[in-house]
DNA sequence: AGTCACAGTTTGTGATCACAGTTTTGACAG
DNA sequence: CTGTCAAAACTGTGATCACAAACTGTGACT
Protein backbone atom coordinates (compact mmCIF):
# COMPACT_ATOMS: atom_id res chain seq x y z
CA UNK A 1 0.00 0.00 0.00
CA UNK A 2 2.82 2.37 -0.14
CA UNK A 3 3.31 3.34 -3.08
CA UNK A 4 0.60 1.40 -4.54
CA UNK A 5 -1.36 4.38 -4.24
CA UNK A 6 0.92 6.38 -6.59
CA UNK A 7 1.33 3.45 -9.18
CA UNK A 8 -2.00 2.88 -8.79
CA UNK A 9 -3.30 5.08 -10.85
CA UNK A 10 -4.50 2.82 -13.88
CA UNK A 11 -4.32 4.41 -16.98
CA UNK A 12 -7.24 5.62 -18.38
CA UNK A 13 -9.28 4.02 -21.23
CA UNK A 14 -8.73 6.65 -23.60
CA UNK A 15 -4.89 6.36 -23.01
CA UNK A 16 -5.20 2.36 -23.62
CA UNK A 17 -6.86 2.83 -26.61
CA UNK A 18 -3.89 5.70 -27.80
CA UNK A 19 -1.66 3.31 -26.58
CA UNK A 20 -3.04 0.24 -29.02
CA UNK A 21 -3.68 2.64 -32.01
CA UNK A 22 0.00 4.18 -31.62
CA UNK A 23 1.55 1.05 -31.74
CA UNK A 24 -0.22 -0.55 -34.24
CA UNK A 25 1.12 2.56 -36.52
CA UNK A 26 4.51 2.87 -35.65
CA UNK A 27 4.72 -1.01 -36.40
CA UNK A 28 2.80 -0.14 -39.86
CA UNK A 29 -0.21 -2.41 -39.16
CA UNK A 30 -2.21 -0.11 -40.66
CA UNK A 31 -1.39 0.59 -44.57
CA UNK A 32 -1.74 3.81 -45.91
CA UNK A 33 -4.65 5.50 -46.83
CA UNK A 34 -6.19 2.59 -45.38
CA UNK A 35 -10.26 4.48 -43.77
CA UNK A 36 -10.91 3.91 -40.57
CA UNK A 37 -13.89 4.35 -38.31
CA UNK A 38 -14.70 5.35 -34.80
CA UNK A 39 -17.16 2.89 -34.34
CA UNK A 40 -15.56 -0.02 -36.11
CA UNK A 41 -12.14 0.83 -33.64
CA UNK A 42 -14.65 0.77 -30.76
CA UNK A 43 -16.29 -1.96 -31.21
CA UNK A 44 -12.91 -3.85 -32.12
CA UNK A 45 -11.17 -2.54 -28.74
CA UNK A 46 -14.73 -3.40 -26.58
CA UNK A 47 -15.26 0.29 -25.60
CA UNK A 48 -17.46 2.92 -26.45
CA UNK A 49 -16.75 5.93 -29.39
CA UNK A 50 -15.76 8.71 -26.74
CA UNK A 51 -12.55 7.43 -25.86
CA UNK A 52 -11.33 6.37 -29.41
CA UNK A 53 -12.54 10.16 -30.28
CA UNK A 54 -10.52 11.44 -27.98
CA UNK A 55 -7.38 8.76 -29.37
CA UNK A 56 -8.01 9.51 -32.62
CA UNK A 57 -8.26 13.78 -31.90
CA UNK A 58 -4.59 12.98 -30.69
CA UNK A 59 -3.12 11.26 -33.77
CA UNK A 60 -4.81 13.55 -35.48
CA UNK A 61 -2.75 16.20 -34.01
CA UNK A 62 0.24 14.20 -34.40
CA UNK A 63 -0.48 13.92 -37.98
CA UNK A 64 -0.13 10.22 -37.69
CA UNK A 65 -3.68 10.05 -38.69
CA UNK A 66 -5.63 12.55 -40.79
CA UNK A 67 -9.43 13.63 -41.88
CA UNK A 68 -10.05 13.97 -45.55
CA UNK A 69 -11.25 17.56 -46.01
CA UNK A 70 -14.12 16.16 -48.35
CA UNK A 71 -15.53 13.36 -46.48
CA UNK A 72 -14.83 14.30 -43.04
CA UNK A 73 -14.20 10.69 -43.00
CA UNK A 74 -10.95 9.18 -41.11
CA UNK A 75 -7.99 7.72 -42.29
CA UNK A 76 -4.31 7.36 -42.43
CA UNK A 77 -2.58 9.28 -44.05
CA UNK A 78 -1.16 8.34 -47.60
CA UNK A 79 2.41 8.68 -48.68
CA UNK A 80 4.14 10.81 -50.57
CA UNK A 81 7.85 11.74 -51.58
CA UNK A 82 7.33 15.36 -50.13
CA UNK A 83 6.06 13.78 -47.35
CA UNK A 84 8.63 11.37 -46.99
CA UNK A 85 11.48 13.98 -47.23
CA UNK A 86 9.90 16.18 -44.62
CA UNK A 87 9.76 13.15 -42.33
CA UNK A 88 13.23 12.10 -43.05
CA UNK A 89 14.82 15.59 -42.35
CA UNK A 90 12.87 16.38 -39.14
CA UNK A 91 14.07 12.69 -37.64
CA UNK A 92 17.71 13.13 -38.83
CA UNK A 93 17.58 16.43 -36.49
CA UNK A 94 15.71 15.26 -33.73
CA UNK A 95 17.08 11.81 -32.99
CA UNK A 96 20.85 12.57 -33.07
CA UNK A 97 20.37 14.99 -30.63
CA UNK A 98 18.30 13.24 -28.50
CA UNK A 99 21.15 10.31 -28.47
CA UNK A 100 23.91 12.83 -27.79
CA UNK A 101 22.14 13.99 -24.56
CA UNK A 102 21.47 10.21 -23.78
CA UNK A 103 25.06 9.72 -23.13
CA UNK A 104 24.79 11.76 -20.06
CA UNK A 105 22.55 9.63 -18.44
CA UNK A 106 23.67 6.05 -19.91
CA UNK A 107 23.57 3.35 -17.75
CA UNK A 108 25.37 -0.56 -17.32
CA UNK A 109 21.26 -1.47 -16.96
CA UNK A 110 20.50 0.65 -20.43
CA UNK A 111 23.34 -1.00 -22.48
CA UNK A 112 22.83 -4.52 -21.59
CA UNK A 113 18.88 -3.67 -22.52
CA UNK A 114 20.08 -1.96 -25.58
CA UNK A 115 21.83 -5.04 -26.31
CA UNK A 116 19.32 -7.53 -25.65
CA UNK A 117 17.08 -5.09 -28.32
CA UNK A 118 19.40 -5.62 -31.13
CA UNK A 119 19.70 -9.30 -30.16
CA UNK A 120 16.11 -9.19 -30.92
CA UNK A 121 16.10 -7.17 -33.67
CA UNK A 122 19.04 -9.68 -35.61
CA UNK A 123 16.88 -13.03 -34.32
CA UNK A 124 13.95 -11.43 -36.07
CA UNK A 125 16.05 -10.26 -39.34
CA UNK A 126 17.12 -13.60 -39.92
CA UNK A 127 13.71 -15.34 -39.13
CA UNK A 128 12.17 -12.66 -41.76
CA UNK A 129 9.86 -11.86 -39.40
CA UNK A 130 9.25 -8.13 -39.95
CA UNK A 131 6.55 -7.56 -36.90
CA UNK A 132 9.52 -8.30 -34.77
CA UNK A 133 12.02 -6.26 -36.36
CA UNK A 134 10.09 -3.25 -35.99
CA UNK A 135 9.11 -4.07 -32.37
CA UNK A 136 12.68 -4.54 -31.59
CA UNK A 137 13.99 -1.52 -33.59
CA UNK A 138 11.57 1.02 -31.63
CA UNK A 139 12.11 -0.01 -28.48
CA UNK A 140 16.31 -0.06 -29.20
CA UNK A 141 16.06 3.78 -30.75
CA UNK A 142 13.65 4.73 -27.20
CA UNK A 143 14.88 3.05 -24.77
CA UNK A 144 17.83 5.53 -25.70
CA UNK A 145 15.52 8.49 -26.51
CA UNK A 146 13.85 8.25 -22.94
CA UNK A 147 17.36 9.25 -21.46
CA UNK A 148 17.85 12.45 -22.93
CA UNK A 149 15.49 14.06 -20.33
CA UNK A 150 14.06 16.20 -23.84
CA UNK A 151 10.20 15.69 -23.14
CA UNK A 152 9.55 17.81 -26.21
CA UNK A 153 12.05 16.09 -28.36
CA UNK A 154 10.57 13.10 -27.14
CA UNK A 155 7.49 13.87 -28.19
CA UNK A 156 8.83 15.00 -31.66
CA UNK A 157 10.61 12.20 -32.24
CA UNK A 158 7.58 9.49 -30.87
CA UNK A 159 4.87 11.86 -33.81
CA UNK A 160 7.83 11.02 -36.23
CA UNK A 161 7.90 7.33 -35.86
CA UNK A 162 4.07 7.17 -35.70
CA UNK A 163 3.97 9.03 -39.13
CA UNK A 164 6.60 6.82 -40.42
CA UNK A 165 5.64 3.62 -39.66
CA UNK A 166 2.53 3.58 -42.45
CA UNK A 167 6.30 3.90 -44.90
CA UNK A 168 8.20 1.00 -43.20
CA UNK A 169 4.66 -1.22 -44.40
CA UNK A 170 5.17 -0.08 -47.86
CA UNK A 171 9.36 -0.91 -47.79
CA UNK A 172 9.25 -4.34 -46.25
CA UNK A 173 6.21 -4.92 -48.26
CA UNK A 174 8.08 -4.81 -51.66
CA UNK A 175 12.33 -6.16 -50.39
CA UNK A 176 11.07 -8.21 -47.45
CA UNK A 177 13.27 -8.03 -44.78
CA UNK A 178 16.44 -6.70 -46.90
CA UNK A 179 19.56 -6.65 -44.95
CA UNK A 180 19.12 -3.92 -42.70
CA UNK A 181 22.15 -2.25 -41.37
CA UNK A 182 22.60 -3.14 -37.69
CA UNK A 183 26.00 -2.18 -37.62
CA UNK A 184 25.20 1.07 -36.70
CA UNK A 185 23.69 -0.36 -33.23
CA UNK A 186 26.47 -2.44 -32.42
CA UNK A 187 28.76 1.14 -33.05
CA UNK A 188 26.57 2.90 -31.36
CA UNK A 189 26.04 0.17 -28.29
CA UNK A 190 30.31 0.99 -28.60
CA UNK A 191 29.95 4.28 -28.47
CA UNK A 192 27.48 4.30 -25.29
CA UNK A 193 29.95 2.10 -23.79
CA UNK A 194 32.61 4.59 -23.28
CA UNK A 195 30.48 7.90 -23.56
CA UNK A 196 31.75 9.02 -26.48
CA UNK A 197 28.88 11.69 -27.13
CA UNK A 198 29.83 12.93 -30.53
CA UNK A 199 30.17 9.55 -31.87
CA UNK A 200 26.88 8.64 -30.58
CA UNK A 201 25.24 11.58 -32.50
CA UNK A 202 27.01 10.78 -35.87
CA UNK A 203 25.90 6.76 -35.54
CA UNK A 204 22.46 7.82 -34.70
CA UNK A 205 22.62 10.01 -37.59
CA UNK A 206 23.55 7.55 -39.93
CA UNK A 207 21.81 4.85 -38.57
CA UNK A 208 18.53 6.82 -39.60
CA UNK A 209 19.18 8.24 -42.63
CA UNK A 210 19.95 5.30 -43.75
CA UNK A 211 16.72 3.47 -43.05
CA UNK A 212 14.72 6.46 -44.40
CA UNK A 213 17.27 6.65 -47.46
CA UNK A 214 15.78 3.08 -47.95
CA UNK A 215 12.43 3.89 -47.48
CA UNK A 216 12.69 6.89 -49.94
CA UNK A 217 14.25 4.15 -53.10
CA UNK A 218 10.80 2.12 -52.12
CA UNK A 219 8.53 5.19 -52.48
CA UNK A 220 10.48 6.06 -56.01
CA UNK A 221 10.50 2.56 -57.05
CA UNK A 222 6.76 1.69 -56.09
CA UNK A 223 6.27 5.13 -58.40
CA UNK B 1 -20.66 32.13 -55.62
CA UNK B 2 -18.92 29.80 -57.76
CA UNK B 3 -16.05 28.67 -55.42
CA UNK B 4 -18.99 29.20 -51.79
CA UNK B 5 -19.92 25.45 -52.61
CA UNK B 6 -15.87 25.14 -51.84
CA UNK B 7 -14.91 26.99 -49.40
CA UNK B 8 -18.84 26.94 -47.87
CA UNK B 9 -17.87 24.12 -45.61
CA UNK B 10 -17.86 25.93 -42.43
CA UNK B 11 -15.24 25.24 -39.82
CA UNK B 12 -16.84 22.72 -36.95
CA UNK B 13 -17.71 23.84 -33.70
CA UNK B 14 -14.36 21.62 -32.50
CA UNK B 15 -12.23 23.77 -35.51
CA UNK B 16 -13.49 27.01 -33.91
CA UNK B 17 -13.03 25.82 -30.55
CA UNK B 18 -9.59 24.90 -31.23
CA UNK B 19 -8.66 28.13 -33.16
CA UNK B 20 -10.08 30.26 -30.43
CA UNK B 21 -7.53 28.29 -27.76
CA UNK B 22 -4.65 28.24 -30.04
CA UNK B 23 -4.80 32.08 -30.69
CA UNK B 24 -5.18 32.71 -26.86
CA UNK B 25 -2.21 30.41 -26.00
CA UNK B 26 0.16 31.94 -28.58
CA UNK B 27 -0.85 35.23 -27.90
CA UNK B 28 0.11 34.31 -24.02
CA UNK B 29 -3.02 35.62 -22.90
CA UNK B 30 -2.91 31.79 -20.46
CA UNK B 31 -0.31 32.56 -17.88
CA UNK B 32 1.89 30.01 -17.06
CA UNK B 33 0.83 27.71 -14.57
CA UNK B 34 -2.82 29.03 -15.25
CA UNK B 35 -5.62 25.89 -14.60
CA UNK B 36 -8.50 26.21 -16.79
CA UNK B 37 -11.13 23.42 -17.42
CA UNK B 38 -13.73 21.75 -19.74
CA UNK B 39 -17.07 23.29 -18.67
CA UNK B 40 -15.65 26.73 -17.77
CA UNK B 41 -14.44 27.12 -21.52
CA UNK B 42 -17.43 25.65 -22.73
CA UNK B 43 -19.58 27.84 -20.98
CA UNK B 44 -17.62 30.64 -22.05
CA UNK B 45 -17.48 29.84 -25.36
CA UNK B 46 -21.24 29.17 -25.60
CA UNK B 47 -21.04 25.14 -26.89
CA UNK B 48 -21.03 22.52 -24.82
CA UNK B 49 -17.95 20.19 -23.11
CA UNK B 50 -17.96 17.94 -26.21
CA UNK B 51 -15.66 20.00 -28.71
CA UNK B 52 -13.94 21.72 -26.00
CA UNK B 53 -12.92 17.95 -25.27
CA UNK B 54 -11.53 17.46 -28.93
CA UNK B 55 -9.78 20.97 -29.17
CA UNK B 56 -7.87 20.35 -25.72
CA UNK B 57 -7.34 16.95 -26.50
CA UNK B 58 -5.61 18.21 -29.39
CA UNK B 59 -3.92 20.87 -27.80
CA UNK B 60 -2.57 18.30 -25.36
CA UNK B 61 -1.01 16.64 -27.95
CA UNK B 62 0.78 19.68 -29.16
CA UNK B 63 1.96 19.67 -25.78
CA UNK B 64 -0.12 23.38 -25.72
CA UNK B 65 -1.70 21.98 -22.64
CA UNK B 66 -1.32 19.23 -20.23
CA UNK B 67 -3.25 17.27 -17.61
CA UNK B 68 -1.40 17.20 -14.28
CA UNK B 69 -0.59 13.77 -12.98
CA UNK B 70 -1.64 13.98 -9.59
CA UNK B 71 -5.12 15.87 -10.23
CA UNK B 72 -5.63 14.82 -13.63
CA UNK B 73 -6.70 18.57 -13.94
CA UNK B 74 -6.33 20.33 -16.46
CA UNK B 75 -3.74 23.44 -16.93
CA UNK B 76 -1.46 25.54 -18.95
CA UNK B 77 2.30 24.10 -18.59
CA UNK B 78 4.66 25.86 -16.81
CA UNK B 79 7.89 27.73 -17.38
CA UNK B 80 11.27 26.11 -17.35
CA UNK B 81 15.02 26.57 -18.20
CA UNK B 82 14.94 22.75 -20.19
CA UNK B 83 11.72 23.20 -21.69
CA UNK B 84 12.20 26.71 -23.35
CA UNK B 85 15.37 25.50 -24.53
CA UNK B 86 14.47 22.86 -25.98
CA UNK B 87 11.73 25.03 -27.50
CA UNK B 88 14.50 27.67 -28.56
CA UNK B 89 16.42 24.49 -30.34
CA UNK B 90 13.39 23.18 -32.15
CA UNK B 91 12.57 26.64 -33.58
CA UNK B 92 15.85 27.64 -34.52
CA UNK B 93 15.79 24.52 -36.83
CA UNK B 94 12.64 24.25 -38.41
CA UNK B 95 11.60 28.19 -38.86
CA UNK B 96 15.15 28.88 -40.92
CA UNK B 97 14.03 26.06 -43.04
CA UNK B 98 10.51 26.84 -43.78
CA UNK B 99 11.67 30.31 -44.52
CA UNK B 100 14.40 29.53 -46.93
CA UNK B 101 11.52 26.44 -48.69
CA UNK B 102 8.91 29.87 -48.92
CA UNK B 103 11.50 31.48 -51.18
CA UNK B 104 10.81 29.90 -53.89
CA UNK B 105 6.97 30.60 -54.04
CA UNK B 106 7.25 34.23 -52.53
CA UNK B 107 4.78 36.82 -54.87
CA UNK B 108 4.13 40.51 -54.91
CA UNK B 109 1.50 39.99 -53.07
CA UNK B 110 3.05 38.48 -50.22
CA UNK B 111 6.07 40.87 -49.99
CA UNK B 112 3.20 43.11 -49.69
CA UNK B 113 1.51 41.59 -47.05
CA UNK B 114 4.64 41.10 -45.21
CA UNK B 115 5.48 44.67 -45.66
CA UNK B 116 1.96 44.83 -44.08
CA UNK B 117 2.43 43.57 -40.98
CA UNK B 118 5.72 44.62 -40.31
CA UNK B 119 4.21 47.97 -40.13
CA UNK B 120 1.58 47.21 -37.82
CA UNK B 121 4.02 45.73 -35.45
CA UNK B 122 6.20 48.51 -35.59
CA UNK B 123 3.44 50.47 -34.68
CA UNK B 124 2.25 48.24 -32.15
CA UNK B 125 5.83 48.31 -30.18
CA UNK B 126 5.22 52.35 -30.60
CA UNK B 127 2.39 52.38 -28.77
CA UNK B 128 3.26 49.69 -26.01
CA UNK B 129 0.44 47.28 -27.33
CA UNK B 130 1.59 44.05 -26.81
CA UNK B 131 -1.41 42.37 -27.97
CA UNK B 132 -1.09 43.87 -31.18
CA UNK B 133 2.46 43.43 -31.50
CA UNK B 134 2.15 39.87 -30.75
CA UNK B 135 -0.12 39.22 -33.34
CA UNK B 136 1.17 41.32 -36.08
CA UNK B 137 4.21 39.35 -35.68
CA UNK B 138 2.95 35.73 -35.67
CA UNK B 139 0.90 36.97 -38.70
CA UNK B 140 4.39 37.82 -39.85
CA UNK B 141 6.20 34.44 -39.50
CA UNK B 142 3.97 32.25 -40.71
CA UNK B 143 2.74 34.36 -43.84
CA UNK B 144 5.88 32.92 -44.60
CA UNK B 145 6.05 29.45 -43.16
CA UNK B 146 2.86 28.95 -44.89
CA UNK B 147 4.59 29.41 -48.68
CA UNK B 148 7.00 26.41 -48.06
CA UNK B 149 4.49 23.73 -49.01
CA UNK B 150 6.04 21.52 -46.47
CA UNK B 151 2.90 20.89 -43.70
CA UNK B 152 4.79 18.88 -41.60
CA UNK B 153 7.30 21.26 -40.72
CA UNK B 154 4.64 24.09 -40.43
CA UNK B 155 2.32 22.16 -37.95
CA UNK B 156 5.88 21.73 -36.04
CA UNK B 157 6.12 25.56 -36.30
CA UNK B 158 2.75 26.11 -34.95
CA UNK B 159 2.49 23.41 -32.42
CA UNK B 160 6.46 25.36 -31.28
CA UNK B 161 4.86 28.94 -31.22
CA UNK B 162 1.75 27.37 -29.06
CA UNK B 163 4.36 26.19 -26.10
CA UNK B 164 6.17 29.45 -26.67
CA UNK B 165 3.15 31.81 -26.05
CA UNK B 166 2.93 31.81 -22.58
CA UNK B 167 6.61 32.35 -21.82
CA UNK B 168 6.77 35.55 -24.13
CA UNK B 169 3.91 36.56 -21.79
CA UNK B 170 6.34 36.34 -18.87
CA UNK B 171 9.07 38.21 -20.90
CA UNK B 172 6.60 40.73 -22.00
CA UNK B 173 5.18 40.75 -18.17
CA UNK B 174 9.00 41.97 -16.73
CA UNK B 175 10.36 44.47 -19.41
CA UNK B 176 7.46 45.78 -20.75
CA UNK B 177 7.72 45.99 -24.76
CA UNK B 178 11.51 45.87 -24.82
CA UNK B 179 13.34 47.33 -28.03
CA UNK B 180 12.69 44.12 -30.36
CA UNK B 181 14.66 43.66 -33.85
CA UNK B 182 12.70 44.37 -36.12
CA UNK B 183 15.41 45.45 -38.33
CA UNK B 184 16.05 41.25 -38.86
CA UNK B 185 12.25 41.47 -40.72
CA UNK B 186 13.00 44.21 -42.73
CA UNK B 187 16.07 42.40 -43.88
CA UNK B 188 14.16 39.26 -44.47
CA UNK B 189 11.75 41.50 -46.27
CA UNK B 190 14.79 42.71 -48.62
CA UNK B 191 16.23 39.01 -49.07
CA UNK B 192 12.71 38.08 -50.09
CA UNK B 193 12.30 40.80 -53.01
CA UNK B 194 15.71 39.69 -54.24
CA UNK B 195 15.13 35.77 -53.65
CA UNK B 196 18.23 35.34 -51.65
CA UNK B 197 17.18 31.81 -50.37
CA UNK B 198 20.25 31.69 -47.88
CA UNK B 199 20.07 34.91 -46.67
CA UNK B 200 16.77 34.29 -46.14
CA UNK B 201 17.45 31.56 -43.77
CA UNK B 202 20.07 33.18 -42.02
CA UNK B 203 17.90 36.12 -40.78
CA UNK B 204 15.22 33.82 -39.91
CA UNK B 205 17.89 32.16 -37.82
CA UNK B 206 18.57 35.11 -36.69
CA UNK B 207 15.34 36.31 -35.84
CA UNK B 208 14.58 33.20 -34.26
CA UNK B 209 17.84 32.99 -31.80
CA UNK B 210 17.40 36.80 -30.65
CA UNK B 211 13.68 36.59 -29.32
CA UNK B 212 14.27 33.45 -28.03
CA UNK B 213 17.50 34.84 -26.26
CA UNK B 214 15.59 37.18 -24.53
CA UNK B 215 13.24 34.69 -23.10
CA UNK B 216 16.22 33.18 -22.16
CA UNK B 217 17.42 36.22 -20.16
CA UNK B 218 14.20 37.00 -18.91
CA UNK B 219 13.84 33.30 -17.22
CA UNK B 220 16.97 33.25 -15.68
CA UNK B 221 16.24 37.00 -14.24
CA UNK B 222 13.31 35.81 -12.95
CA UNK B 223 14.64 32.51 -11.42
C1' DA C 1 -25.93 -4.19 -70.50
C1' DG C 2 -25.35 0.28 -68.60
C1' DT C 3 -27.11 4.19 -65.81
C1' DC C 4 -29.72 6.30 -62.48
C1' DA C 5 -32.62 6.66 -58.32
C1' DC C 6 -33.99 5.43 -53.90
C1' DA C 7 -33.77 3.11 -49.52
C1' DG C 8 -30.89 1.40 -45.85
C1' DT C 9 -26.61 1.67 -43.51
C1' DT C 10 -22.56 3.80 -41.74
C1' DT C 11 -20.12 7.86 -40.86
C1' DG C 12 -18.50 12.01 -37.81
C1' DT C 13 -20.46 15.58 -34.72
C1' DG C 14 -22.59 17.62 -30.84
C1' DA C 15 -25.38 17.42 -26.61
C1' DT C 16 -26.64 15.33 -22.38
C1' DC C 17 -26.41 12.30 -18.46
C1' DA C 18 -24.14 9.51 -14.68
C1' DC C 19 -20.30 8.83 -11.83
C1' DA C 20 -16.19 9.01 -8.98
C1' DG C 21 -12.60 11.91 -7.44
C1' DT C 22 -11.10 16.47 -5.88
C1' DT C 23 -11.55 21.08 -4.40
C1' DT C 24 -13.92 24.68 -2.26
C1' DT C 25 -17.31 26.33 0.89
C1' DG C 26 -19.46 27.20 5.16
C1' DA C 27 -21.00 26.27 9.58
C1' DC C 28 -19.90 25.05 14.15
C1' DA C 29 -16.87 24.41 18.13
C1' DG C 30 -12.80 25.86 20.49
C1' DC D 1 -10.82 34.98 15.48
C1' DT D 2 -9.16 30.19 14.35
C1' DG D 3 -9.20 25.29 13.37
C1' DT D 4 -12.02 21.25 11.81
C1' DC D 5 -14.95 18.63 9.27
C1' DA D 6 -18.99 17.61 6.54
C1' DA D 7 -21.80 19.29 2.69
C1' DA D 8 -21.95 21.34 -1.76
C1' DA D 9 -19.86 22.53 -6.11
C1' DC D 10 -16.72 21.43 -9.57
C1' DT D 11 -13.53 18.40 -12.10
C1' DG D 12 -12.44 14.93 -15.93
C1' DT D 13 -14.20 10.50 -17.84
C1' DG D 14 -17.10 7.39 -20.18
C1' DA D 15 -21.55 6.01 -22.21
C1' DT D 16 -25.56 6.96 -24.85
C1' DC D 17 -28.66 9.34 -27.93
C1' DA D 18 -30.02 12.38 -31.93
C1' DC D 19 -28.98 14.10 -36.33
C1' DA D 20 -27.32 15.25 -40.89
C1' DA D 21 -24.16 13.99 -44.44
C1' DA D 22 -21.98 10.38 -47.09
C1' DC D 23 -21.62 5.82 -48.66
C1' DT D 24 -23.62 1.24 -49.94
C1' DG D 25 -26.09 -1.80 -52.70
C1' DT D 26 -30.20 -3.21 -55.03
C1' DG D 27 -33.55 -2.63 -58.39
C1' DA D 28 -35.93 -0.45 -62.39
C1' DC D 29 -35.80 1.90 -66.61
C1' DT D 30 -33.66 3.25 -71.04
Amino acid sequence: MSLSTVSMEEPSVHDQVYESLAEALIQGRFAPGKSVSLRTLAHQLGVSAMPVREAVRRLIAQKALELQPSNKRLRVPSLSENRLQQLMLARQWVEPELAYRAVAHITPDIIAQLKSDDAQLMAALAEGDVDGYMQANHAFHFHIYRLAEADLFLDMARSLWLQSGPFMRAVFGRLNAVQLPQDHHLELIAAFEREDAEAVRRHMSEDVHEGMELMMEALKAAE
